[in-house]
DNA sequence: AACGCTTCTTGCCATTTGGCAAGCAGAAAA
DNA sequence: TTTTCTGCTTGCCAAATGGCAAGAAGCGTT
């Protein structure tokens, strides 16, 4: 039975508070299922990002190349969030970043159409929506805020803290990256932390 | 001639394309005048952010308290744009950064009530606003990698190509923090990149 | 004009982080 | 099983950046 199986969707949906459980199954409806397996990618680069995805299971991170060439991790995604490019899915342009699986991952999917045709039909949904982008925006304000003020090793912490599944599954030059070190330098202040 | 004045603002509305002409001006309507002097507060922390500003003259930064009670500037602004923090606006929380006046401004502002009640009404400008956030969530994901993969001497210069009226108004300090190093250093920096 | 305040620069040295390369261990592939 | 590849660590040294304090320069106020 699908219905069951959205259970975490329809959880999600609920949990800004703006969507009733009866209206929760009604969108969670328009969604279908997505599976992806570990390395395979979500979005890549040049490409206009048109999957909402619901990550129910599993483990995503999105990255950049810099000039060099260099392989920078931007964002991780775990279980119960959304994964998209925001800039590249709203206003229909080639996404700068890749989002690939970094284990085997299960969700729920909306196109940008049917996306946009509920958050036109329905303002409770276009509040939750909106509801996420802020609180993404804020989170990425925190951490712009954290990469000025604190030094390598706080901002290690705090991502052990935060997201400490994180570390069973990425190796350590994707996680160097998203904290804006190097892999070697990394690889020593973990030296340092075990220590204490 | 209130409209007269308002020219900036509606064009600024039509900018990106989802506005008419007719209901730019509609909508420029529903702001008041503002202003607001050199030094002055747009707004505090611990309060919740009410404003939504147009920004017509002046130059305003945003900045935040670290741990060690620096003042970290976060974000600067000049004339047409939009200057609000959005976590606060949207979620109606306390906001934690502050947004202060660094000349003498003038713009035109609405109150949130007023926002919500255009977005409701008018899903034109339901998709300006969306427009507008997702800029700025990309414009900070660029500051971000930027952070991540440039130098600071790297980062002076960007900021000297985009934002170069910035310098005019801006102290050192204000500017140092927003780069992510100290004033100590930008000064060293600068001194380098002059010799070139 | 004189004073106080802020801003900016600079010297000295410490700390943090990076770059490179070697080595090791474990996993995947053959 | 053997081979190959990837991920992680570590030593050595260089580069970038910070911390502190002194001094110079500019600005506004009285």
């Amino acid at each position: 039975n699908i219905l069951m199986r959205q259970e975490k969707l329809i959880h999600f949906l609920q949990s800004t508070g703006f969507i009733n459980p009866q209206k929760s199954e009604e969108i969670a409806a328009y969604f279908s299922t997505y599976v992806i397996s570990r390395n395979e990618y979500f979005l890549k680069e040049g490409t206009i990002c048109n999957t909402y995805l619901f990550l129910e299971n599993g483990f995503m991170r999105a990255f950049a190349y810099d000039t060099a060439g260099n392989d920078i991790t931007t964002n991780f995604y775990e279980g119960s969030q959304v994964v998209f490019e925001v800039s590249s899915f709203f206003h229909r342009t080639k996404s700068q970043e890749n989002i690939q699986a970094i284990t085997d991952c299960e969700g729920w999917v909306i196109t940008y159409e049917e996306l946009n045709y509920l958050f036109h039909a329905l303002p409770e949904f276009r509040e939750f929506g909106r509801h996420l982008l802020v609180k993404g925006f804020a989170l990425l304000k925190t951490r712009m805020l954290s990469m000025i003020t604190e030094t390598a090793e706080e901002r290690y912490k705090r991502l052990l803290n935060h997201n400490a599944e994180i570390f069973q599954y990425a190796p350590l030059k994707y996680i160097a990256s998203y904290l804006g070190v190097t892999d070697t330098s990394l690889s020593r202040i973990r030296k340092e932390f075990s220590k204490k």
